[in-house]
DNA sequence: GCGGAAGTACTCGGATACCCACTGTCCGAGTAGGGAGGG
DNA sequence: CCCTCCCTACTCGGACAGTGGGTATCCGAGTACTTCCGC
């Protein structure tokens, strides 16, 4: 078990769309450029927030992609599930279906006992990525990152829009 | 991200074997037949439980595997973890490093806040499974499920033995 | 000088190869039980 | 009849192939800007 590196390209690139100036875009090749990631690949794992109706992208000259919600209103569980999908990390085969001792007769209503445990640790797991939102780690950053380098991003944006 | 199904299977062999006799060993073939999954595949992720010390192995003629620790004394997380291993859901490769902006002096002492996000997570999905023993899902199969299923299934063992 | 249309360059989106890990299988090392032989 | 030794059959453990999803890449469809031409 273990999440794609699209999770994290596509997390760091969201909080970077979110200093973007509203009504202005950044491109795939940007940036791949300003994570140091390959740009073909970045490109199909922002195709999936752009499905998920999570940022808007536009073509040609000086286009890409920008937040389509505030900050405020995208959770991290919503850019996890936009890559990696909503299935459930636990697929349950009922196995317990194959046990000799089961008659024609014998019916099981509730699901798996087992199953139910590997689900709700799931929904735990989900249910910490619904409460953290991006203006969240956002606030983090503007308070733990040295002030020089958040105004050298900004910058660096601003020169790539 | 995707859990692989020998968790599942390992799940349910280790109720299986808190129905056990003491002193008692059921084979892996045994196993493998009760769950209608392929034995060589299986004994596989039992090698990983017997790594764990979470049950122990003996050789030859009615030998096999049984619980080493009380159903009370072994949680879900042991199993996941035995088959699974303990790496982190999440791999931060510290993208953040890679920003064009940052120079040669400047210093990131904290851990990436959206890694740590990500991890706490993990720890909320790990904090779960950690929470739940073998033994509440037993209890909570003893009242479900049909009595006669029960006992058929405990002399389906017996006579494995 | 101004408006419009064509061309161009840049963007996203889907279709296409490559590779590692999960899945599945096999065989060898080692041991516990059973049987035969001797006392 | 009982004890000991040997043999057999069965077990686990690690080493060996096959396949699907993640990783990486490429090319085509579409659009906004720019430039050029005509009025």
């Amino acid at each position: 078990m273990h999440l794609k590196n699209q999770v994290e390209w596509t997390l760091h690139c969201c909080v970077l769309l979110a200093f973007l100036p509203p009504d202005k875009y950044l491109s795939t090749k940007d940036l791949a450029e300003f994570h140091g990631v390959p740009k073909e690949y970045l490109s199909k794992a922002l195709q999936g927030l752009s499905q998920a109706s999570l940022v808007l992208a536009t073509l040609g000259p000086q286009g890409g992609y920008r937040l389509a919600k505030l900050p405020e209103d995208i959770s991290f569980l919503d850019i996890v599930e936009a890559v990696e999908g909503k299935m459930s990390t636990f697929n349950c085969s009922d196995i317990r279906l194959n046990n000799p001792c089961l008659t024609r007769r014998t019916k099981l209503t509730k699901p798996c006992g087992i199953a139910r445990v590997m689900w709700e640790a799931d929904e735990a797991w989900r249910s910490h990525l619904r409460s953290v939102y991006l203006s969240d780690v956002i606030s983090g950053m503007q308070v733990e990152l040295p002030a020089d380098l958040l105004e050298k991003s900004a910058t660096w944006i601003n020169n790539h829009t």
